[in-house]
DNA sequence: GCCATTAATGCTCAGTTCGAGCATAAGGAG
DNA sequence: CTCCTTATGCTCGAACTGAGCATTAATGGC
């Protein structure tokens, strides 16, 4: 049983969800793509002089938009074949498109990029994720939608089933918004048609209405990535520092709430906050202060880069959302 | 910016980690590779009637093996290119061996399987983990060579650093283990020189005394793919209910919690693991009784699908080791 | 049948964490 | 000076955790 006996070949595309704040907000750096007017996440093709599948997507990064990366993370390697349907033209048969995704974290946060690449939202492109300040309105036309599509499965075994997953991913009933099914939320709203990649990868027209048919979509898949992105970004705040590489060096404990507040999508308590900041020991004081904060100044923190090494798994541990799940 | 230009041609093999509890120790499928005498995990290439890479992979355990498998995640890929290096023979240099891992769990363990596949006990591959009775004896060894390997870091500031991922990893000092990071462990071990495949992989004869060299070891990377799949199990029964993947139909409560501890390698208290599975309300009660228990009859149990749609998140909240990780 | 052994199962208790909110401090705008 | 805004300190009850004691119900010897 020898190792590579008769692969097809493929190549191998890596693709970077880069995230920044820019003025509070999550973005991500997009390409504008040429063919058709939808955006896409800096990519390109894995190359021989690239000694890591990381070290690839860095000197793509860098060579497409200047910007070089802070922390860095695979999310997801997809290479499903239906990828390369759709309206783009047809696919090659003989060459599957593997893609590796990764996810970036950058401080820097510079508006202005080069060539054709801008700093979008994420919300923008998914933005039945943002909760912050309300239950975004689309949600609701989306759970009419749904719920029309979960009476039209072909079983009534289904039907639950949709039922279940909808209940789930969509906060309805009892069951408490999660923010990190994301990529949950992506896929149901794939599987049930409501966003426009799902009738582009059958080649077919979206019909009036279907999110990323007017308003902002992506290429390919690159939306579900984004999605991947996200849930993994929401998850993962809660238990490793990695807000902190979205932060300048020095900010107030209300600006790193935001920060935490804008990934989750979701409002914190401020005074809880702030206590599972101290205890964890994750920030120190500067000594200095913010006067610009509407109100009594605030103390300049600095993230303590000693915790990373010092903790097993330091991180704040946001416990977002999460009304009653107990028992009856 | 078009994707797919000019890009090399590479190969993606699928790389199965597949994990089955047989008499109370966690296993793996193992194929003796023709070769040389190292042990490799089921693999093949992706091939172009394979719809995803989920499905290739089912289909090539499913031929390699006659294994059906249930549960399946994507772990990780790699693609390093010193990974196709070492005294396999010479690499082919056009073509980039990337390799997409998965972890797949499966409840038979039908101990006796076709061809040339056995199961082996995870913990021969990586004897380090497993703590469950004592702290294990190689680790006494291995902490001698990596203070070594600390001492003769190039610099002070490498020396520290080597210092402070020694503490973390292998739990020196008052650092508690922490079984998650198996991951660590091993490319702290492989940088360290300690684990044969650092020195197979520069086409070196590893000396002896060197983990791996005689005892278990494995082809290429899959070690350290080993070490991912052990990692992310560990670190997902605690808010997944993928244990239940691993039981049989039904079971006692203590099989399940000696299921839990022989993945995790530690120990767990009694009381507080029925407690925390109870009110998690993961199982339910059969009614029948095991009486061949050595004491009192234990209750069957069987998983309680429902939650699985039912909450958020379920999973035993498993604080498996931790002891003091307090401020000072 | 009696006893030691082994597990299963029930229960307690103190320390910690969590969610929520009250109260006070310290700036700026008018 | 007063109001508004944000920072920051503190409290309280509910829930959760870690650790251990106590009781129950089998088994194997005798």
């Amino acid at each position: 049983m020898t190792l590579n006996s008769g692969a097809s070949p493929a190549t191998v595309d890596l693709t970077a969800v880069i995230v920044a704040m820019i003025d509070g907000e999550p973005c991500i750096l997009t390409v504008q793509s040429g063919a058709n007017d939808r955006d896409t996440l800096p990519c390109g093709p894995l190359q021989p002089d690239h000694r890591t599948l990381q070290a690839g997507l860095r000197s793509w990064v860098e060579y497409q938009t200047g910007l070089r990366l802070g922390y860095m993370e695979q999310l997801y390697t997809f290479a499903d074949r239906n990828r390369a349907g759709g309206d783009d033209g047809p696919a090659d048969q003989d060459v599957r498109p593997v893609s590796v995704a990764y996810l970036a974290l950058v401080h820097d946060a510079n508006p202005q990029t080069g060539r054709a690449t801008a700093w979008q939202p994420w919300y923008d492109y998914l933005p039945w994720e943002d909760w912050r300040t309300e239950r975004p309105p689309v949600v609701d036309r989306l759970l009419a939608d749904l719920g029309d599509w979960r009476d039209q499965a072909p079983s009534a075994a289904k039907r639950r089933r949709r039922a279940e997953r909808l209940r789930l991913t969509f906060a309805s009933g009892s069951t408490p918004w999660d923010e990190e099914r994301s990529l949950e939320r992506y896929e149901l709203l794939y599987g049930a048609g409501q966003v426009a990649e799902a009738w582009h990868d059958q080649g077919r027209e979206p019909p009036a209405g279907i999110l990323g048919r007017s308003d902002r979509s992506m290429a390919t898949d690159h939306r579900r990535i984004l999605a991947t992105a996200m849930g993994r970004l929401r998850g993962k705040i809660k238990y490793r520092p990695l807000l902190f590489e979205l932060m300048p060096p020095t900010f107030t404990l209300l600006q790193l709430q935001r920060t935490a507040e804008a990934l989750s999508g979701t409002r914190l308590h401020k005074q809880n906050f702030r206590r599972l900041v101290e205890r964890q020991q994750l920030v120190e004081a500067t000594g200095q202060h913010e006067t610009r904060t509407g109100g009594r100044p605030a103390q300049l923190m600095r993230f303590r880069p000693a915790v990373t090494l010092e903790r097993p798994a330091p991180g704040l541990g946001i416990k977002a959302g999460g009304r009653s799940t107990r028992r009856a």
